[in-house]
DNA sequence: GTGAAAGCGCTAACAG
DNA sequence: CTGTTAGCGCTTTCAC
């Protein structure tokens, strides 16, 4: 059924050494025997077995992609931006889960070293010595997303996660804000957790505001989560003026149990997100968000990690994207009489 | 670095048949050297290669995966399910956007036969004599999800659209509806599309009521199409007291057009979806929506290629899944007044 | 039970 | 330029 190469090599009457040298054009051939190689190819519709050449060249044009789940909207975004990219130098995606697991993140990282990926491309809430050791050893190619890996052999690609939490936050104090409650994700999240948390604490700092614990919602990624927390906060009889949710989904959760509790967004607490994922524009209302390059961080992981598989060596090993404010309706504008 | 059999070999004092063996428990082997085999394999921390594997056995333990996007939450949860369960067989996911292109769906098809998946689970919106062409020349196993087959070599998972769409219509019209508008996708969708719509017109029928082309929107999955499709409906002067979405995000941006304009929903419209994303429950207000079992349709596709690749006959190899009417805010229960 | 040897399909070094 | 040969790492007859 499936044709091989000495197939082909014996109808064209030539060894299939010669053959492997037309498929890959690693050596000059007589032309008239690399016609008729072309033809035996042709007619037997043979097309070379990708498992035998990664048995020899260890390498299968495969890229392992981790994130912690697909169903997130902004991961998804970024599969996509990946996809796009690698898909134009013949790679293909091996998409695996991780739901935050650090567990589950090493199972991956071992079984894509084992079934030879080229390359990986990381999503992880945090890059432990582990992942680091297994980089080092494996020697694997990999680029971060969202995270920055100290070692100065990986890429990354991300936003400057502290400046924009700064940012949003420093829009309510500006305003007159003075009870602005946050919504965050675990600290182990370095970047969407930490960083982003960090932010919000210097800004208030900057404005010589302590940090109120009861200000502080812990959550995770799940709309589910931050709808509970937010939940918590007001039957704990907590107020607060504005939110800063650390995640667009937050947002959603955050605005949904407030308004189910009879309070108006934006009129009588403000509501700002993180990412800006499509539903920031479409959900009611629109969601006031720091606008990530999402499929753009993805597209730029993939252009880097291919450079660097290829060889090529990078000007800028961690880059950052620029970010921005985006303005919408769960905020207002005016500055607000004190509360 | 890497460690092979034959260091393991070497290092229990046995041959390398014997750890294959122990290895695979495909033959008995003597358990004195059985430990020392198993001693070794520790010790060098050794794990098969099984791209090697592969090229005995002739697979790769990989399975392609087309969808049209992977951002659309309904896939990103349907994947999520696939990978699920295809991660316990030890089997990877080749990710594969297609974006309803049936040129990127070959195109794909044939990369993923030549990279030697050993098999495909394929969301199309409609499937063709090429698509079936391919899959009996190639003779991968496939399971289509969403979508039926009519080779009988072939496998397949859904529910029965045309019944929800029947339902949720049926639904607006017992309590009174008689203006009900319908947002559908492409035609050309053969369930999504075409079967959804069908479920709509035949309600209509059943109460006599004729099919009002004015009333029907046209739109594909995204939602900023349904919120144009809609403001057109509203700008050509158009009226309806109920709205039948064919997917969660058509109805998410249906409710954001209409009150966009000041129409209140449900008091003043009511809009119905379908999918129930997860979403449906957080939009505001909340979406009425059919309930199809997302992950179990990733679970019971993958279940099904399994089992095909692994020989074993099903019993039923269409299977429709059952769905079911969530009941939200996006709607009301009482019959409405004559419109 | 067990080892030697052949071979999966391909590439690469080595002669010529 | 080209054919022969030796593997890549593993499984699997086939003798012993």
């Amino acid at each position: 059924m499936k044709k091989t190469i000495n197939e082909v090599a014996k109808l064209a009457g030539v060894s299939k050494a010669t053959v492997s040298r037309v498929i890959n054009e690693s050596k000059p051939v007589n032309p008239d025997k690399k016609e008729k190689v072309l033809k035996a190819i042709k007619e037997l519709e043979f097309r070379p077995n990708p498992v035998a050449r990664g048995l020899v060249h260890k390498r299968t044009g495969l890229i392992g992609v981790l994130i912690p789940d697909i169903t997130n909207p902004f991961f998804a975004e970024i599969v996509r931006g990946i996809e796009g990219v690698i898909q134009t130098h013949q790679f293909n995606i091996i998409l695996c889960h991780t739901f935050h697991s650090h567990e589950k993140e090493m199972e991956h990282l071992h079984m894509l070293h084992e079934k030879y990926v080229d390359g990986i491309i990381f999503m992880t809430s945090k890059v432990t010595d582990a992942h680091r050791k297994f980089f080092v050893e494996s020697k694997l190619p990999v680029t971060f997303v969202n995270r920055r890996c100290s070692d100065l052999n990986s890429y990354s690609v991300d936003i400057n996660n502290y400046q924009a939490a700064f940012e949003i936050t420093s829009f309510f104090l500006k305003r007159g804000h003075r009870k602005i409650a946050v919504i965050r994700a675990p600290l182990t999240d370095k970047t969407s957790g930490y960083e982003r948390f960090r932010g919000y604490q210097d800004a208030l700092r900057a404005y010589q505001l302590p940090i109120d614990e009861n200000l502080v919602l812990r959550s995770n990624f799940k709309v589910e989560n931050a709808y509970k927390a937010v939940r918590n906060f007001l039957d704990g009889g907590n107020k607060a003026s504005a939110m800063v949710a650390t995640s667009d989904l937050m947002a959603i959760g955050a605005i949904k149990c407030l308004t189910d509790h009879g309070y108006r967004v934006p009129e009588e607490i403000e509501v700002s997100g993180f990412d800006d994922i499509p539903m920031a524009t479409y959900y009611r209302p629109s969601i006031t968000t720091i606008h990530q390059p999402i499929l753009d961080m993805g597209k730029t992981a993939s252009k880097m990690l291919i450079a660097k598989m290829e060889g090529r060596g990078l000007l800028e090993k961690n880059i950052v994207l620029p970010h921005t404010i985006v303005f919408r309706k769960s905020t207002l504008k005016s500055p607000i009489s004190e509360v």
